[in-house]
RNA sequence: GGGCGUGUAGCAGAGCGUGGAUAAUGCACCGGCCUCCUAAGCCGGGGAUCGCGGGUUCAAAUCCUGCCGCGCCCGCCA
C-alpha cells in the first residue's frame, strides 16, 4: 500500500501539523490494518496522546474527519481514499477499490519491475561433485535459484554461478577411487560395510567410462513407488538410477571413504594428490576433472529437472593457476593482523575483529606455502566483484564462521564482503544427511515419487478428459513445483526435518494450489475462445468506470489488495534476499483469486463481464509471473 | 568454554530487524457447498500460558536481561 501512503503523505503531514504534531516520524508508525474490514493502513495514535493531552481515539477521529473533509476539495484524494475512520485509538485508512482496480488493469508488465541496470551475481549450490544431488543440498539450490528468478523479475541483470570445487579432498577421494578400485572391489567394500544388502552388480567397468545417462527419460506408470515408503535406501533394491553417472560414482566415493578410514596408506595417497592439485598440477587436476565431471553432469541433470540452471561455472583451480591466490597471500602478509606460526604457516589474528572461540586465528597459507580453501575463496570473491554490482552467496549455516573470516580477509585486501544468505540444514528423522555415509534422500527419488503421487491425483480427477501423456506431463510439472515450493516457503534460517508427507503436500498452501488458480484463470480464456470470443480484444476494449466498483464483493476487493502490494513484496524479497516472503504472497494471491472466482463470474448467463475479465486476466498474468519467480510450472490446465 | 541461529495450537509454520488493536496460514479435527467459468476449490467451527523467569513501555511474540531445550560452528579439512 505504498502508493496509498504516498498519495496521503502531504495531507497527513499537514493535518498532523494543524493538530500540533508537526515533525513526528508518523510514516514509520504506519502498519497494515488489523483486518480487511477496517482498512488497508493503520496509524496508531497512542504516542500522540501524550503530546496533545487528548485521548488517542479522539485524535484519530480528528484526523479522520480532517481527511474526509479534504476529500471533497481534492479529486485525487477522493479517488484513492475510500475512507478514513477512527477505532480504538487507531486511524484506519481504506484504499478505494476502483483506484486499486485501475492500477491493476492499467499496468504494462504485470509481475515484473522495470529494468534497474543493476548487475547481480548469485552464487549458489556449488556442491562438491561427489555424488547425486540430495534433498539436503537442494535447499541451497532452490533458495539460490529462486533468488535468481526474483532478481530477474525485479529487473536486475542476473548471473547464476556455480563454483566448482575441483581440487579438494572430496574430489581427490573420488579420483583415487576411480583410478584404484575395480567394480568388484567397490561392491565388496560396500557390502562388507553393510551399506548394501545384496550385490547390485549395476556398474560394470565399461559402463563407467561415459554413460549417457538416459535414466531420466519419462517413466510412465510402471515403476510407481508406494507412498509413505522411502524409496532410496542407499542401494540394495532395484535402483532406477543405475545408469546415471552420479549414482554410479557415488559408490566409488563411498567405498574409498571406507577404505581410507581403514587404511592410512590410502589417506596418504589421496593427500599427495590433493597437495599436487593445490599447487596447480595440471596432470592431477585433469585426473580430478575426469573423475568428477560425469558426476557433476548427473547432478545438473537433476537440477534441470527442478528448473534450475546456471549461467557460469567457475572452477576453484583457476585461481591457483592464474596466480591470483598467490597475490592474495602476498597482500594478506602485509595486513596488520598478519602473523606467522612456528612452522611458517601464515594467518590473520582475528581476535580483535569479533571472532571468538577456541581459535581466533584464520590460516590462509600452510607451512609448505600452499593455499587453503578459504584463501582461494578470497581470490574467487575478488574476481566475482569484477563481474557485478551486487554479490550474493547462498551458504549452509556451517559456513558462517568461514564466511565471516573471508569477509574480514576481503576487507584486508580492500574488497567489500558479499551478502550471504545462510540456511539451516534439512535433516532426516535419523540425523543429518550425508553422502559419505549414504544417509540421504536423493532428489531423483523425491522427484520421481512426487510425480507418481501427482499422477495418482490427476488420474483420479481427470482420467475421463485427458490422455495418459497429458496426465504424465501434469504430474511431472506438479511434482517438481511442489517439491520446490515446500522447501522455499520456509524461512531459510529455520531448520527442518524432511518428511515425505510434507515434501509431497499438494493441498492449499502448496504449489499445486497456486497452479490450480492459474489454470482456472486460463480456463476462462479457453472457454471464451471456444465460444468465438476474442479475449484480448475484450480486455483492450475494457474501459475503467469507477462507479462499477461501488458495490464490489469482498472477493474482488481482496484480490485487488493482494495485487496492489505485489510490487512492494517483490522488491522487499529481493532487497533482503528473503524469497519465502514472495512465496507467501503468491500463495495469498492464489487464495485471493479463488475468492474472486467465487464472487465474480466472468461469464454470466452467456454474457461476458468485461470488468471481471480484465481483472481476471491481470491476475492470471500476475500468477504466471509468480510461478516464474518460484520455479513453479504455470500449467494452462491441470 | 565461546560465538551464531532456533523454540509460536496435535503437527508444520508466518509475524520478531522498524514494539501497537481479537497472533496469519496450511495439515489434521467438526459441519456445510458441485443443475452455475476446473471441488487440487469455496464457506463456517473448535483448538495458542508465543520455551521459562525478570525488566523497559501507555502498549512486548517483537526490545533488554538471566535461565532451559534443539541445531550449526570454533582444523595449517573442504
Amino acid at each position: 500500500m505504498e502508493r496509498l501512503v504516498q498519495e496521503l503523505t502531504t495531507h497527513l503531514g499537514e493535518i498532523l501539523a494543524e493538530l500540533g504534531l508537526a515533525g513526528l516520524p508518523w510514516q514509520r508508525m504506519l502498519s497494515p490494518a488489523r483486518e480487511v474490514g477496517q482498512g488497508d493502513v493503520a496509524l496508531p495514535c497512542f504516542p500522540f496522546a501524550k503530546i496533545t493531552g487528548k485521548a488517542p481515539d479522539l485524535i484519530a477521529a480528528e484526523i479522520a474527519a480532517a481527511l474526509e473533509a479534504r476529500k471533497s476539495g481534492d479529486g485525487d484524494l477522493a479517488a484513492c481514499l475510500d475512507s478514513a475512520t477512527a477505532l480504538g485509538g487507531y486511524l484506519n485508512l481504506r484504499a478505494a477499490t476502483a483506484w486499486m482496480a485501475k492500477s491493476a488493469t492499467d499496468k504494462q508488465s504485470i509481475g515484473h519491475l522495470p529494468s534497474s541496470g543493476t548487475k547481480v551475481l548469485i552464487e549458489h549450490t556449488s556442491a562438491n561433485p561427489n555424488g547425486p544431488f540430495h534433498v539436503g543440498r537442494a535447499r541451497n539450490a532452490i533458495i539460490g535459484d529462486t533468488l535468481v528468478r526474483l532478481n530477474r523479475l525485479a529487473g536486475n541483470e542476473v548471473r547464476a554461478e556455480y563454483y566448482v570445487d575441483d581440487m579438494g579432498k572430496q574430489v581427490g577421494i573420488l579420483a583415487w577411487a576411480m583410478n584404484n578400485l575395480t567394480p568388484e572391489k567397490v561392491d565388496e567394500v560396500l557390502q562388507a560395510a553393510g551399506r548394501e544388502s545384496n550385490t547390485p552388480a549395476d556398474a560394470p567397468a565399461g559402463a563407467l567410462a561415459d554413460t549417457p545417462a538416459d535414466a531420466l527419460a519419462d517413466t510412465p506408470a510402471g515403476n510407481a513407488v508406494e507412498s509413505g515408503d522411502e524409496p532410496s535406501e542407499g542401494g540394495g533394491e532395484a535402483n532406477p538410477w543405475v545408469n546415471k553417472p552420479d549414482h554410479q560414482r557415488v559408490r566409488w566415493y563411498q567405498a574409498a571413504n571406507i577404505l581410507s578410514d581403514e587404511d592410512e596408506a590410502v589417506d596418504v595417497e589421496v593427500g599427495e594428490m590433493v597437495r599436487l592439485s593445490e599447487e596447480g598440477d595440471d596432470e592431477v587436476l585433469e585426473r580430478f576433472a575426469a573423475a568428477y565431471q560425469p558426476v557433476l553432469d548427473g547432478m545438473l541433470e537433476t537440477l534441470t529437472r527442478l528448473g534450475i540452471e546456471y549461467d557460469t561455472f567457475t572452477r576453484e583451480s583457476r585461481f591457483v593457476s592464474d596466480g591470483s591466490v598467490g597475490e592474495v597471500m602476498a597482500k594478506l602478509a602485509a595486513s596488520p593482523l598478519h602473523d606467522v606460526a612456528e612452522n611458517g604457516a601464515h594467518y590473520l589474528e582475528l581476535g580483535g575483529r569479533g571472532i571468538t572461540g577456541k581459535s581466533t586465528k584464520f590460516f590462509y597459507q600452510r607451512g609448505d606455502g600452499s593455499s587453503l580453501y578459504a584463501t582461494r575463496d578470497v581470490a574467487y570473491h575478488q574476481w566475482k566483484w569484477t563481474q557485478c554490482d551486487r554479490l550474493v552467496n547462498v551458504l549452509g549455516e556451517d559456513h558462517k564462521l568461514q564466511s565471516k573470516q573471508v569477509a574480514i580477509a576481503l576487507g584486508e585486501v580492500g574488497q567489500a564482503a558479499p551478502e550471504v544468505v545462510f540456511y539451516s540444514f534439512i535433516k532426516l528423522p535419523e540425523g543429518k544427511m550425508s553422502t559419505r555415509h549414504g544417509r540421504v534422500v536423493y532428489m531423483d527419488d523425491l522427484l520421481e515419487e512426487a510425480k507418481q503421487q501427482a499422477y495418482a491425483v490427476v488420474e483420479k480427477l481427470r482420467r475421463d478428459e485427458l490422455d495418459e501423456s497429458a496426465m504424465w506431463e501434469i504430474a511431472e510439472a506438479v511434482g517438481r513445483s511442489a517439491v520446490r515450493f515446500n522447501i522455499i516457503k520456509v524461512a531459510p534460517e529455520k531448520g527442518f526435518t524432511f518428511r515425505w508427507e510434507d515434501a509431497l503436500a499438494f493441498e492449499a498452501g502448496s504449489a499445486p494450489f497456486i497452479m490450480y488458480s492459474h489454470a482456472r484463470a486460463c480456463a476462462i480464456g479457453r472457454r471464451l475462445a471456444s465460444e468465438g470470443h476474442d479475449v484480448e480484444a475484450f480486455v483492450a476494449a475494457y474501459s475503467h468506470q469507477p462507479a462499477d466498483f461501488a458495490a464490489a464483493p469482498s472477493g474482488l476487493v481482496e484480490l485487488l489488495r493482494v495485487m496492489e502490494t505485489y510490487d512492494e513484496v517483490l522488491a522487499k524479497a529481493v532487497a533482503e534476499s528473503r524469497p519465502h516472503l514472495y512465496a507467501k504472497h503468491i500463495l495469498a494471491l492464489a487464495n485471493a483469486y479463488n475468492g474472486f472466482y467465487r464472487d465474480c463470474h466472468v461469464i454470466q448467463g452467456g454474457q461476458v463481464n468485461q470488468m471481471h475479465l480484465a481483472i481476471s486476466e491481470a491476475a492470471r498474468e500476475m500468477l504466471h509471473a509468480g510461478c516464474e519467480g518460484l520455479g513453479i510450472i504455470p500449467l494452462d490446465s491441470m
